[in-house]
DNA sequence: TCATAACCTTCAGCGACTGTAGAAAAAGGG
DNA sequence: CCCTTTTTCTACAGTCGCTGAAGGTTATGA
């Protein structure tokens, strides 16, 4: 039996984001001391190391509460749990090109800076004409 | 004299979103109106123009704080201002390589992928067992 | 037995908005 | 001038995925 630290210990997790897992449903409610404490065990472990995996590639809560939920029924088609993955390689993929954009984009800016007082400062001047931008950077946030 | 209305559509943010700004101290209280409605002047239209091409860049907030102050003061130093831009650049660069990351073990997982049921579903496969990982992808939220 | 480490609940806060409710103001047409 | 419609107002809650803190309780090892 695993006590919440050791669980968090175990997964790179801080022991309020398994206590937030389990609020939000993902993780299961474990049993309890006669004190009230958590105790996992093994199983649970897996599952939280699971979604701190998925976590790790970017996938959202939701997104893993679908995944989860395939894993526990070893009989669904896989194709579901594919398609997550490919949503979530397109997402990355459009991420990586918006922020290919602004690198240009940020790289010549700080190129150009001729390191002079911000009148003509070359950062501050772009940010103020959008038109000098050669790229299209329409999304906030990419 | 321009409506809160004009000045999203000309700018493309939302109403809400300039409310936002003049709460958090980015953009002026404009005049108002005698019944109460805000009326800006082109130099709060170019304000907030530079705030969303910004943002558009990916700085942040605080880091176009700095920026419109710099930009008030057109005798202080460009270097400032460029190395705020320097390190958004540090950051974009950063997010890119964990993003490139997360893509490779991605593309890894769904061609693997060979369509039965869940049982023996890759993808599942890979999000339950980390060391079938080539990359190290450590931090959360690339 | 007792110190202290780990745990508990509850709630607030982050960043950058976005949405909603309910009311008031402005603008245009008849 | 009146009426309708659109826009604006304030205030507050919600988003995502945690994270931190306050203030109290339980478990553990010496």
């Amino acid at each position: 039996m695993l006590t919440i630290g050791t669980l968090a210990r175990k997964t790179g997790t801080k022991v309020q984001t398994i206590r937030y897992y389990e609020q939000v449903g993902l993780m299961p409610e474990p049993g309890r001391t006669k004190g009230g404490q958590r105790r996992y065990d093994y199983a649970e472990l897996d599952r939280l190391a699971f979604i701190r995996h998925a976590r790790q590639l970017g996938f959202t809560l939701e997104a893993i509460r679908e995944l989860l939920d395939l894993s526990d029924h070893p009989e669904k088609s896989c194709q579901e749990a594919d398609q997550i993955a490919r949503r979530q390689l397109r997402q990355v993929e459009q991420r990586m090109a918006r922020l290919e954009a602004l690198r240009i984009e940020l790289e010549r800016m700080v190129h150009e800076c001729s390191g002079g007082n911000t009148a003509d400062c070359r950062v501050l001047e772009v940010l103020r004409d959008h038109s000098e931008c050669l790229t299209a950077h329409d999304e906030i946030g990419a």
